[in-house]
DNA sequence: ACTTGAATCATCCTTTCGGGTGAAGGATTC
DNA sequence: GAATCCTTCACCCGAAAGGATGATTCAAGT
């Protein structure tokens, strides 16, 4: 953080000593002052764009918090909501037997679901699931 | 993206307007062309920064990366060198046998490391394990 | 009315996991 | 040298997971 700011202070300075070179030696009695302010702000703008990406770029890593789901790899997959509400419970951590429980379902069922999803994710264990789904941004 | 884009291009347009107003009016000629320099260098800057984080903010929260291994857990949990090792394998979705093979040593070793390692972590599946490695950062 | 897909459950069978226990060799520490 | 920890491996046993296959119900579409 502290690195970036002081970045940013060399930066601009370094910018403000460029332009008074230009300012002095070329421009300032051949060009418009409307094309010299362009230079400038465009110039500036971007420098403002780099120090923005890195002033906010380890913020947002640490945030990075909010999960969507990609609905549309479902529909590619063929992966119904029961299978990835399974799924989800795999990822939890629970086996087959509490999924069954907590889903109000018998244990077969359950290991029906598993044994589909597994088919449709071209997996053999559900910790490859848990990894393949979270690749495929199907769960967190 | 084109909404930002769109933005971008508004906002440089509404700055320069300003400019021009506030050139034509008041500081022309009452202000050194420094100051009316720094002027537009901060203002462009600003923006620049803004629009940087917008244009940004999406595409860092996908990378998500950087993880860093928290060795002091390892320490207070008792977890060695080889049983983070098996963790690790376990989950990139390894069966025992897999990660036997990969770490050339027998199917036994690696159940007597798993064991220790769920004991450790107090779990009592792999999954279990993989999720809870993932809360206390001893895996990405 | 017929088809289709989902969700449900079952049975049989094999593989994998996990717990418990013991033990041997090597390195480190006290 | 004894104690301790890590790593390695073994055997036994029960529980969980996974594959294959078939069947029923029910809702949605055609």
């Amino acid at each position: 953080m502290n690195r970036t700011i002081i970045l940013y202070g060399l930066g601009l300075a370094a910018m403000v000593t460029i332009l008074k070179l230009i300012e002095y030696k070329y421009f300032v009695r051949q060009l418009s002052l409307e094309f010299y302010l362009a230079v400038v702000a465009t110039l500036f703008a971007g420098l403002g764009v780099w120090v923005g990406r890195k002033l906010t770029y380890k913020k947002v890593i640490r945030v990075s918090g909010d999960f969507k789901l990609d609905e549309s790899m479902l529909e590619r997959l063929g992966i119904s909501r029961r299978e990835h509400e399974v799924l989800e419970l795999i990822a939890s951590g629970l086996s087959n037997q509490e999924i069954a429980d907590r889903l109000f379902v018998s244990l077969n069922t359950v290991k029906t679901h598993s044994s589909n999803l597994f088919l449709k994710l071209e997996v053999k264990r559900r910790t490859q699931a848990i990894q393949k789904g979270k690749e495929l941004g199907l769960i967190p």
